[in-house]
DNA sequence: ACATTGCATACTGTATACAGTGTGTCATGA
DNA sequence: TCATGACACACTGTATACAGTATGCAATGT
């Protein structure tokens, strides 16, 4: 949440930072398989992720099975730990599931949430369109996917915000790439614009078709891109 | 799934059944919070389960790791694991997220399924309907939880099953216990002979309002008796 | 009597040791 | 040439040992 300040290491009061192994491990290797340091695909060696982690094996293991039930590896038995792949079959299905929970939410948020709520969501747009035109892709990316679980959240319905974050962090491999060309771009934050537009007016209708041409569009320029890349 | 075979030890030509003990582990407490025997709240302590299952530490935490991910437990660190207690509220939002990723199954179910797919349910249906008529519980919450498994299955998205089955998870822990009283019971019978008849029709709409009908009375009914055993 | 400190204890967090399994390689024989 | 079997190696699965932390209680001082 871009809200929230950076944790300040000299702060007085604060309380000491203290994480586990466990965590720590999980958060960096969720991002390693994210990031395509680990690809699809390919096998975990416990003892090489000890070696580059600096950990034994006992918080690894169990960052292994904390990814594992997460869905982004596969567990094989005595042959351990291998990141799961994707095909275009099931990131279809999951861009669907995303959809199905946004308009929902969409649908149920104009009327359950908070002026501050929705204000919020405008002024992420706001810093969205300044880095589109910045062509600044990493934030542009981060605020996108912060917009997207924000209007999840307004339905006030943490089952439905855990599944959609679920699914994104699933989908995060794929699209964290530089994987939309300029043209597609655009179009992505023309739709944004419209989302806005019918999210500040509490239209549930408007807002449902603006999402829905949105993430049809989405996963258009997901696919594209997978068979581009699968073909060259 | 009740039309697979039950594993039989003695046939031939079948793969040996060799499971490792985390996965063994993992279900055995899965079931153990599911029924109750970890009460919501209470602390799980390693070297307790360690001699119950009569295995070491090492699998029972790599099984702890997963519960909690997969919602049932939280960790504390320094502390252990506490089996998650669910409030009326939480639950009342599983059951809307329950509900929305039924009725979309529902409604591109009907058009994307086999004859067989319906076929099978209905064929599930009346065994449940059997299980009523005996007033046999355990088999008729069984089948219960297929049939609304294979109606969202229905909709070919392997995610949305995903959600699906991982919520019915949670709710699991509440439904488990007998709490429908013989009135409600019938009642929920006959919503599912509407589901089933809008079904077999694949109307779309009619089924759709027969799960809406149903799902609204299964909250009342959970709702009412979390209420019931709060103050009772 | 009450607060504070030190200590014992029980439990979790982490590392390591040991056992079991899969896999590739090389030698042997048909 | 190819199939078969023995063996070594690497890696996972499991157990256990060690370290660190929280917590309750008793001793001490005011």
């Amino acid at each position: 949440m871009p809200r929230l300040a950076a944790p300040n290491p000299h702060a007085l009061n604060v309380v000491i930072q203290r994480r586990t192994l466990h965590d720590e491990v999980v958060d960096r290797m969720r991002d390693m398989i994210v990031e395509g340091q680990l690809p699809s695909g390919s096998r975990i060696n416990e003892s090489e992720e000890c070696q580059r982690l600096g950990v034994s094996r006992t918080p690894v293991r169990e960052a292994i099975k904390t990814l594992a039930s997460e869905g982004l590896i596969e567990l094989v038995r005595n042959k351990g730990a291998v990141v799961k792949s994707l095909d275009v079959d099931q990131i279809t299905e999951m861009l669907e599931a995303v959809a199905v929970l946004e308009l929902f939410a969409a649908r149920v948020g104009v009327t359950r949430s908070s002026y501050e709520e929705i204000n919020e969501i405008v002024s992420m747009h706001k810093q969205m369109r300044s880095c589109f035109k910045a062509q600044d892709r990493l934030p542009y990316y981060k605020l996108n996917q912060s917009i997207h679980a924000a209007i999840v959240a307004l339905a006030h319905n943490r089952a439905i915000s855990l599944a959609h974050e679920a699914l994104q962090m699933q989908l995060r491999r794929i699209r964290y790439v530089g994987n939309e060309r300029p043209n597609s771009w655009s179009g992505a934050m023309r739709e944004h614009e419209a989302m806005i537009k019918a999210l500040k007016k509490r239209d549930g209708d408007q807002l449902c078709a603006a999402i829905e041409e949105h993430l049809d569009h989405t996963r258009e320029r997901v696919v594209e891109f997978l068979q581009q890349s699968a073909t060259g």
